[in-house]
RNA sequence: GUCCUGUUAGCUCAGUCGGUAGAGCAUCUGACUUUUAAUCAGAGGGUCAGAGGUUCGAAUCCUCUACAGGACACCA
């Protein structure tokens, strides 16, 4: 163990003055009739001479000290609880010789409980006058700055508890967190959907492009992979004949950390039978404008220093058109090769990975190399090419492309939605085709999932699906720089010793 | 994985040209019964991320290592 701190040292010395009062350090319930906030609401607007003559109730409340300022034979402190502060006023001759000295030898951090009565101060700050003091825990670290707050990075992500504690924001982003996935499972009840669970430990790999991470079950000695989507058991769920499910839940991929990025993220998949694309633009922009609306109570929102608009009607754009427009090349013609796309992109200086065979490829790294920064406001992009969407349904008039799009918002992806390809026979070709992508190097195909097929087999209504990436909505709706700032505790080295 | 930047007291940060390590908050002692980032007086607290090098002398210059932040690459 490393040596204490004098501040360690000093706060573990005042355990033993604690307990030549018979104080627990670490103490026991403590039974509350009210919080900062409830005071707030129900005493702010009084005067402090009206408070003074108000015949108000005995407030016992707890939390941690944030504040102190000895004043001789009386104090004040900031007490924090979950919804705020509250200043509390201590008096020698109101609380006797010795919980004054408990008060007086009480650090910043420690967790205590009080009663007393309402009172406003001079400064016309409420305030809790008080009559009994009861220490409940002791901290036996010190607390950051008070009026600078924890500020290095490192240390908010490692110790979570202390940047909750002492920022504000990280508090409040995180309750919006918790509105935002809330009013999902909300609206998606209330639109009849259900939500479900199915398995995080998947024997194949399948339902997005993506590198897993790999584990291993003992008793049946065999290999699993965390899932990098629930597509494929949800869609198992439409075929079994619920109509509509959603689940929202964590998912893992084994790629690079940044600050889009964490190892597990939280995503909403959603699935509606006889449903289709154009079913899910609508149901995406209902969902993401209605969330918007009642968590932050508009749909103009600034991210960084860029102006959304979530105003309805979102834009809708084929991914065809688009590179056409933005890059200058037509793939809509017939004659279009893949050896003409590839030199193309080539002559611009991109790379070709050797499992890109088909022009659909080359027409989607074009997009996401030149047209994807220049896009905005929340624009549906549809039409991706069936070489890169082996779960979406083909354009019936034209094969080439998907009945799919991807919602883009500030030149990031917010979701994924398609026709879901219900054609057994179809599907079976496609899984093919990625594992020919993988035998070429290509890391995130899909495998060949038979027991998937087989389900398609026994008939699976026509559908739409949907995922949103719910982490990096709610960057957007809490103007969040990084995936870190909304996730409690984001992955890390481990701190050498 | 590559490049750039950072790491100084519990916290927030200074530290000039290479010349004895600084401030505020916090801590400790004393004063003060309506303070507001309380004030006043005094005190204690440092492996300058770690290792090595250059130098009479290194927080400062160089190299390596660790961790972090950012950009790129990859993806959602």
């Amino acid at each position: 163990m490393a040596e204490l701190t004098e501040q360690e040292r000093v706060r573990r010395e005042k355990l033993q003055f604690l307990e030549d009062y018979n104080i627990t350090p670490f103490g026991e319930r403590f039974d509350r009739n009210s919080n900062t906030k409830k005071i707030k609401e129900t005493y702010d607007e009084y005067s402090k001479e009206e408070l003074a003559e108000m015949d108000t109730p005995v407030l016992k409340i707890a939390g941690r000290i944030m504040t102190k300022r000895g004043k001789g034979k009386a104090g004040f402190a900031h007490i924090m609880d979950q919804h705020g502060q509250v200043q509390i006023y201590v008096r020698k001759d109101q609380l006797g010789e010795e919980a004054f000295e408990v008060f007086q030898k009480a650090d910043l951090g420690d967790i205590i409980g009080i009663s007393g009565t309402i009172m406003k101060t001079k400064m016309g700050e409420l305030s809790i006058k008080v009559t009994t003091f009861t220490h409940l825990s002791k901290a036996l670290r010190p607390l950051p700055e008070k009026y600078h707050g924890l500020k290095d990075v490192e240390e908010r992500y490692r110790r979570r508890y202390v940047d909750l504690m002492t920022n504000e924001e990280t508090r409040n982003t995180f309750v919006v967190r918790s509105k935002i996935i809330q009013a999902f499972r909300r609206i998606l009840e209330e639109k009849g959907f259900m939500e479900v669970e199915t398995p995080i430990l998947h024997p194949i790999l399948g339902g997005a492009a993506a590198r897993p991470f790999k584990t291993h079950h003992n008793a049946l000695d065999m290999p699993f992979y965390l899932r990098i989507a629930p597509e494929l058991y949800l869609k198992r769920l439409i075929v079994g004949g619920f109509e509509g499910v959603f689940e929202i839940g964590r998912t893992f991929r084994n790629e690079g950390i940044s600050i889009k990025h964490n190892p597990e993220f939280t995503m909403m998949e959603l699935y509606e039978a006889y449903g289709d694309m154009e079913s899910m633009m609508s149901l995406t922009e209902d969902l993401i404008t209605r969330v918007a609306e009642e968590v932050l109570g508009t749909l103009q929102i600034t991210y960084g220093d860029q102006e959304i608009n979530l105003n309805r009607g979102w834009q809708r754009l084929h991914m065809a058109d688009a590179v056409k427009e933005h890059v200058g090349i037509d793939f809509w013609r017939e004659d279009m090769t893949f050896v003409e796309a590839k030199k193309f992109a080539e002559d611009k200086g991109l790379e070709i990975p050797p499992h890109f065979t088909g022009t659909g490829h080359i027409l989607n790294l074009l997009f996401e190399s030149y047209v994807e920064e220049k896009i905005i406001q929340p624009t549906f992009v549809y039409g991706h090419p069936i070489e890169i969407s082996p779960l979406a349904k083909k354009n019936n008039e034209d094969g080439r492309f998907t009945d799919r799009f991807e919602l883009i918002i500030n030149s990031r992806e917010y979701g994924n939605a398609f026709s879901e390809l219900n054609n057994p026979i179809d599907q079976k070709e496609r899984f093919e085709a990625q594992i020919k992508e993988k035998d070429l190097g290509n890391a995130e195909a899909n495998e060949m999932d038979h027991d998937y097929i087989e389900a398609l087999e026994y008939g699976m209504p026509p559908a739409g699906g949907l995922g949103i990436g719910i982490d990096r909505l709610i960057m957007l709706l809490t103007d969040s720089k990084s995936i870190r700032d909304v996730i409690f505790f984001p992955h890390m080295r481990h701190r050498q010793q």
